[in-house]
DNA sequence: GATAGTTGCGAACATCTGTTTGTAAACATA
DNA sequence: TATGTTTACAAACAGATGTTCGCAACTATC
């Protein structure tokens, strides 16, 4: 059944603020006769009946004969909140470390693993991955060493952007701004104190561009 | 019953396992019977009797007679994992807005609300908030215009760190490094095109010391 | 070897909990 | 008025799920 779009009732509301209060507060998603009793509602086939028209409004998900199979989406996005709103982003070392980012990471490969808030997240969330910056080439962009930079896996990258491109050659990773220029690249450091580095275009591969930086002081 | 601290067993850690996975994959905790299945165990009762030495050790706590009632910890702070890992930090309008910081902000008056992983954070999570940053007076700290700035609430500061504070006087809060200097206060900006303030330090409140910056670029 | 503590087992029990059924009031529509 | 839809109610049903009990195997300690 596809969603009516209709606004919802009093009582539907109820149950939603409901149900997000609830597993705010409990670790575990509510029954339907918590929320009878939560709600002042009579009997739970009502309940049973308006969640019911919650679930085809996209408003919650259900898992059908588990007990507290309740699990609230975002209407907008569809995506689930609560436990699954938070995305594991794997971080992995130093960023000129030396080592090649594998090509499809795992979280349960990385050093560390950030869960990061869906909100706080573009749209795109698979192939994002975070490093910790080493060094201060790039402090005239405002990323300090120890930053927690988060990167958008991709391949290619517009110029300008900051990415992390490996160097083949070098065998060397690097965090700087990215300028084709012909048949070459300019990676550009964002501190005057140091120099670009220029390489063959065939020989620079980029892995990722600059989404967020994440900084927390001890 | 106190933590005795003993090892482990090896079907308690793969009971811990198994629970750990299935928050992940799932928006509600398993049932008993379902860690029984997940971890081959013959009887319902041996689930139980284990989960209560999990429970004993500091690992789960769970909520009597209510079913999935299973609630992960962090075994080091005591703290709920799972659900409750997001805390939800209100993020106010521009530092130098003018209007001063409630003394008990709540999260549903803030503008906006960020959900941050406790894992990010620091021990202490009550009193916390954050802040869209508005100028560059602090751009030398590497913290730019629209950048969204974690604090932990307090009211006195040590030399040299960078505060939100709050000018009695001009009705205006701000964000400077603190230096006290004798009977006054010494507000310095990390910009170098900007002078400093001097307030008489009864005339100027600290509301709160940065604890984290977070930057996503769109 | 005796004893106590730990761990494991199977079955039964009690209750928690999702679902269904039959009925009815309220409401809109033709 | 007649009809269909939506919303609500109470009760019962069926399955999911936490809990308990008695017993056995194993381990450590004296």
């Amino acid at each position: 059944m596809a969603p009516s779009n209709r606004k919802l009732s009093e009582r539907q509301t109820k149950m939603l603020e409901y149900i997000t209060d609830f597993v705010k507060e409990h670790p575990y998603p509510p029954s339907v006769r918590e929320i009878q009793l939560g709600c002042s509602i009579s009997s739970t086939s009502v309940v049973d009946y308006n969640l019911h028209i919650l679930r085809r409004e996209g408003y919650i998900k259900r898992s059908p004969d588990i007990s507290r199979g309740i699990q609230l989406l975002d209407k907008d996005t569809g995506r689930a909140m609560g436990l699954q709103t938070s995305i594991a982003v794997p971080v992995f070392g130093a960023i000129a470390a030396g080592e090649p980012l594998m090509a499809f990471p795992e979280a349960s490969e990385a050093e560390e693993t950030l869960e990061l808030p869906a909100s706080m997240l573009p749209p795109r969330t698979d192939g994002m991955y975070a490093l910790r910056v080493k060094g201060q080439s790039m402090i005239e962009d405002l990323i300090d060493d120890g930053d927690v930079v988060l990167f958008q896996r991709r391949e290619s990258a517009s110029p300008g952007e900051m990415v992390a491109a490996w160097l083949k050659e070098r065998g060397e990773a690097t965090l700087k701004r990215y300028y084709p220029e012909g048949a070459r690249v300019r990676l550009q450091p964002a501190n005057s104190a140091m120099s670009p580095i220029y390489e063959d275009a065939d020989k620079v591969e980029v892995q990722g561009v600059v989404v967020g930086v994440i900084r927390m002081y001890r």
